[in-house]
DNA sequence: TCCTAAGCGAGACGGTACGTCTTGTCTTCCA
DNA sequence: TGGAAGACAAGACGTACCGTCTCGCTTAGGA
């Protein structure tokens, strides 16, 4: 019965790779994963619901993954780009190209959540977070999944650590200013 | 014969605004426009195909809009905060929540050749462009992108300027900095 | 186990009754009488197995009720008439329009035994039995049960008695004549 | 569009009788028609829809049939049992134990009506019909559907004229008797 | 003025995927 | 260790869309 449900997940993973999400049908992946037609509907609603499923583990790597060290602004970046650079596969098949444009968006809002509690933190306490700050926190969002998509999808050029890198170094002085002008 | 192709192109729009993308179907389109079947293929390869259609105007106002002002970068941004406003229906109806994901993936494409030929422009000559420009390029656009959306879909709490400023403030510094350092 | 077995048929029968023979599922008579799945199946093949199992019964009572009165053709008309009466719900769940068409054919076979017994002794020893005899059994059993159906299903407009005094005033005299005269 | 029906129809008719009216799938239908699946469904709403337009056919033959011969009753019977000769396998297919019981029901209905008026046409004037009319026309359709079915299904050991004058020779009588008694 | 050709609406059609449903087997677990 | 519970593979069902296609109907424009 897991061992149902991982054959599922495993299957759409691999299809996604080869065809891309929006051309893999639940048939399909019933074939690949040899499971009933049933079976699939009674452990997942939709294709979409065995993508998500899956996006909870990484959704877990996010969360646990940000032991703030203060000074050190977007602790979440390395490690991130790191994993991507294992989970290959798998990341690809959620984020890349070829996955739906679903996960994207999850992922989005959970970076969002955290960017926004490290830059709370980061301020010092006599100032009081600026109408602008959750603009701010979209800037690095879009700047950081965009990078990390292409890293997914293309050939990567360049290590894990000069990414994040220049990450920090592009984004961070502009964000520094935004939130202490004010 | 025009106003076919037109009917067709409203019809898509006003759908996709009360459905979103994924849930409007040729048929939908059809009845709406008050066209044949035969007709809508006689004119369009696929509901994609309309949009993009439409997004050629898109594409024509965002070329159009770059004079080169040296030294001050980005100069498409706040014609575009502008123009988003403007043609608020359009625009929500092809980048928003409820467009497809294919649009924004276009016009990440032209933005990205703009903010190229941009820092290129910008550079001083003697300095080469580093390996990492197109990083770069991904991180100053997917910013831009991700507050383009989501001014587009939610409530605009801010106005265009602001937005503009906002969005020059966080990612020039960091930009500068990349490109002069090597 | 005596008692799984009778839930699953008693469970048939309200089913029958409530959805007809055809709209009711194994699942249905399952879930009605409270027992496993794989129980069902080991005590019954099929859906109409239950439904045989259920015929027996009604069966013993076809074959008991035929107390040759000698000169008395079609001893077992009135006896059945009034046991639809009784067992009302039972029989129509069986042979009714809302039964599946099986159990007809089963109660024919039996009645067409009963009959040919009935014939054969009817007719003087001297006589052979003409060819044809199996033709002129089914034409009994044929309109026999057609009366019964009706009764069973639409309103009883006459008694068990006089239905039974119609079937055997139709019957009777052809019969007679298509034995004698050969 | 009348080609695509008749295809569909023909399919049907080809396959209950190779492997009996329950295990035909419309899968079945369709590939062997050559049909789409929503084409199907456009023209009809059920594999037992299909055959019920068949039906259409041989009920126009039956209510045709019975040009009244005054003080010969019953003129369906002859030609029916020569049109199930003819058209041996259509005819097996409707009505016989591979045939679903549905069209049996069906036929019934159109006999009973006209057995019905063949009787009023018969009595005499001046006697009024009795109540129990409807039970003398159910014995006498159940009677001849009877024989009918035996011919279609198994071995038929006399001709048509022989099972017509052997049915006319059974009911006759009996008939006669009841209706002209009250 | 007529006639022909293009643009179009209407919608039939073959195909494919969907999500639901039922069946009969097979595994697992409990008593 | 034998039977109840229920997970499972198989596959049919009826619905929804798709993109192709064949019809006639307008409606010009050129002969």
């Amino acid at each position: 019965m897991r061992r149902t449900r991982q054959a599922i997940q495993q299957a759409l993973i691999a299809l996604i790779l080869e065809k891309g999400y929006d051309a893999v049908t639940v048939s399909d992946i019933i074939n690949r994963a040899d499971v009933g037609r049933s079976t699939f509907y009674a452990h997942f609603t939709d294709k979409q619901d065995v993508l998500f499923d899956n996006l909870d583990e990484l959704a877990a790597f996010l969360k646990a993954g940000h032991a703030h060290e203060p000074g050190r602004l977007f602790a979440f970046s390395l490690p991130m780009f790191e994993h991507v650079d294992e989970q290959r596969d798998l990341v690809r098949a959620l984020l890349g190209r070829r996955g739906g444009g679903v996960v994207i968006t999850r992922v989005e809002q959970i970076l969002a959540e955290i960017v926004r509690d490290e830059l709370l933190a980061a301020m010092s306490s006599d100032t009081r977070p600026p109408a602008t700050l959750d603009l701010v926190v979209t800037c690095v969002v879009g700047a950081f999944m965009a990078l990390l998509v292409q890293r997914v999808d293309g050939d990567a050029p360049v290590t894990a650590r000069q990414m994040d890198a220049l990450f920090r170094e592009v984004v961070t002085p502009g964000v520094r200013a935004a939130l202490s002008q004010k």
